[in-house]
RNA sequence: GGGCCCAUAGCUCAGUCGGUAGAGCACCGGCCUUUUAAGCCGAGGGUCGAAGGUUCGAAUCCUUCUGGGCUCACCA
């Protein structure tokens, strides 16, 4: 034995990449460019195929005739190679979403491109081939190709071609080979460019005027959640990636335009899971002159349009659960699933009395800081608590001996019959998320929000502890929210102010006070109903996805 | 952030009681002119996610860390 090292073994896929980085040597060798730009295919993979459909013969052909004199020219990924000395088959994916087999043999294909060509290939290189189609005698539609090129020439194998790529982690890191190797997760995503067209259509067709508002905010606003911060430097101005486009839109029914939407990003600063992304794309669309009513018609009509032309039925199976999208659908307002899927029998008298409310909330499992910070709301300005005062309230309220007596002291301390409404329906709504949320599997719009949650939404008339406003729920997810809007500039500042003196009490996810859109209001905003669909779960229902990571291409990860 | 689970060849996965690494596909060489998960013969390919620890000996047992999945919380 000598004493001479061995050369360290060069790992396998360093191999693989050396010996097709060779490859693409030879073919310059040979006075081709591995990644050459000088050839264009004439002929979609899929019009190919809708063309020669008809042809197919009835009985097998042995004969290798082609179906006409034509020369077609196709380019696309070569998918797999199986080679039989002097013939080798390479089957090809277009852009169009569909396959054809080379049918490559030493007798038809031009004599240099099978000594210099045809070895270099291998499975993923992009090729352009031409020649006429013949059906073979297994009944394959096939190219016989009599000229063939390397268009750009692959240095990484592709993964396993029966299991495709099936680790969730680098399907979504590396989403590019996820998309090459698998035409179901093509297909998703062209579904959902086909819904994001449909609902641009739909409300284009009905006067809607598609627009752009700011996605980096000064001051938060719109919806209840954190934001991401940011900074400009040059205004050396903190800056807040937006939350919600909605005071900027109505700003533009302010303006005069009386049908806005936009479909775009927004950016909350929380937890992921399978239905939550940190950036996800919203539509939201307000017309003025209408009701959250009329929006509950719209948004029927809408989505039951889109699953006609996108999955073809109303009827879909989603993360377990067999809907159907036939209108009409069930109209409950929270009071009423509390009672009915919640089973509360005093549902009435819970929306009526905080203390029951409160009651009744925890022992459904509300937890108990949520339950205090609901008896808070409505404190006049000046008298917030204090963190510290906060965290020991929470803590007595937990103990059951001490609860009621600090129950009762929390309600009293500002005992109008307003806020004491106030307070029930913030404690109500929490008692529903806690009983019925998850019992609304079939699409049903719930109605009649308590005011302390929707702090933008017009006040009914009748009943001024609750808001003109709706929700669809689908599988028990939330997919829309809309409502009559709130153009009362006074009662505007006052629902600002509350979020204020909620954040100031403790709560994390509340809006800043927004000089400007309440300026906007005394300007004069029509009556107007305004509504904001989550595209990314539109997408999953319409699709069957159970993850949003599946309807996002590149959903956020950790870094590798 | 909490709980449970996962990480072995390029890909998909085995690996028993702790005894020093296996298969299929891919890749490389050979044969093959209608295959389609082509077939047959042969060869190569591993820091077993990372770092510590226990042990004569660790892919295997323990600890910590990293990444991921599910779930809870938060949210839409």
């Amino acid at each position: 034995m000598s004493d001479r090292r061995e050369a360290p073994p060069e790992k396998t896929l360093e191999r693989i990449i050396g010996e097709r980085r060779d490859k693409g040597t030879a073919l310059r060798g040979h006075g081709h460019h591995p990644y050459r730009n000088d050839i264009s295919p004439r002929d979609a993979i899929a019009a190919v195929r809708a063309r020669y459909l008809p042809s197919k013969p009835e009985v097998p052909n042995e004969a290798i005739t082609p179906v006409d004199g034509e020369l077609l020219c196709v380019a696309g990924r070569a998918m797999s190679k199986r080679g039989f000395g002097k013939t080798v088959f390479v089957p090809i994916r277009d852009g169009s979403a569909a396959d054809i087999q080379l049918y490559v043999n030493i007798e038809h294909l031009a004599a240099d491109d099978f000594a210099q060509v045809l070895p270099q290939l291998d499975a993923g290189d992009l090729v352009c081939a031409e020649g006429p189609v013949f059906w073979t005698k297994r009944g394959e539609l096939s190219i016989l190709v009599k000229r063939l090129w390397i268009l750009t020439k692959s240095l990484r194998p592709l993964p396993d071609k029966w299991h495709g790529l099936t680790d969730v982690e680098q399907r979504y890191r590396q989403r590019y080979v996820d998309l090459a190797v698998s035409p179901d997760v093509q297909d998703v995503f062209r579904l959902r460019s086909r819904i994001v067209r449909g609902v641009r259509a739909f409300l284009d067709r009905r006067d809607f005027l598609e627009v752009e508002t700011p996605m980096m905010h000064p001051i938060i606003g719109g919806a209840a959640a954190r934001p991401f911060a940011t900074h400009h430097n040059a205004l050396d101005m903190p800056l807040f990636m937006r939350i919600a486009p909605e005071l900027y839109l109505k700003r533009l029914v302010v303006g005069g335009f009386d049908r806005v939407y936009e479909i775009n990003r927004n950016f909350r600063n929380e937890g992921l899971s399978r239905k939550h992304n940190p950036e996800f794309t919203m539509l939201e669309f307000y017309r003025a002159y209408a009701t959250y009513r009329d929006l509950m018609d719209l948004t029927e009509e809408m989505v039951g349009q889109l699953a006609d032309e996108v999955v073809g039925s109303r009827k879909l199976t989603w993360d377990g659960h067999e809907l159907d999208l036939a209108a009409p659908w069930r109209r409950l307002s929270v009071l009423e699933a509390v009672r009915e899927l919640g089973g509360v029998a005093e549902a009435d008298a819970v929306f009526a009395d905080p203390l029951l409310a409160a009651e009744c909330a925890v022992t459904h499992g509300v937890p108990a800081a949520d339950v205090v910070l609901a008896l808070l709301e409505g404190l006049p300005a000046g008298s917030e608590v204090s963190p510290a005062v906060f965290a020991e309230t929470v803590a007595a309220f937990k103990n059951p001996g001490e609860r009621p007596r600090v129950a009762r002291a929390l309600v009293e301390r500002y005992p109008s019959e307003e806020v004491r409404l106030i307070r029930a329906g913030h404690l109500g709504y929490q008692l529903f998320e806690a009983t019925a949320e998850q019992k609304l599997i079939q699409p049903t719009f719930l109605t009649e929000y308590p005011l302390a949650v929707s702090p933008l939404a017009r006040r009914n008339d009748a009943r001024p502890q609750f808001c003109d406003r709706f929700e669809l729920f689908v599988a028990g997810r939330e997919i829309a929210n809309g409502f009559s809007e709130l153009n009362d500039p006074d009662d505007q500042r006052a629902r600002f102010q509350a979020q204020v003196q909620a954040k100031a009490a403790g709560a994390a996810e509340t809006m800043d006070y927004d000089e400007d859109y309440c300026r906007a209001l005394e300007v004069g905003m029509p009556p107007t109903a305004g509504e904001g669909i989550g595209i990314d779960r539109l997408v999953m229902m319409l699709t069957g996805q159970a993850s949003i990571r599946d309807v996002i291409l590149f959903p956020l990860m950790r870094p590798e």
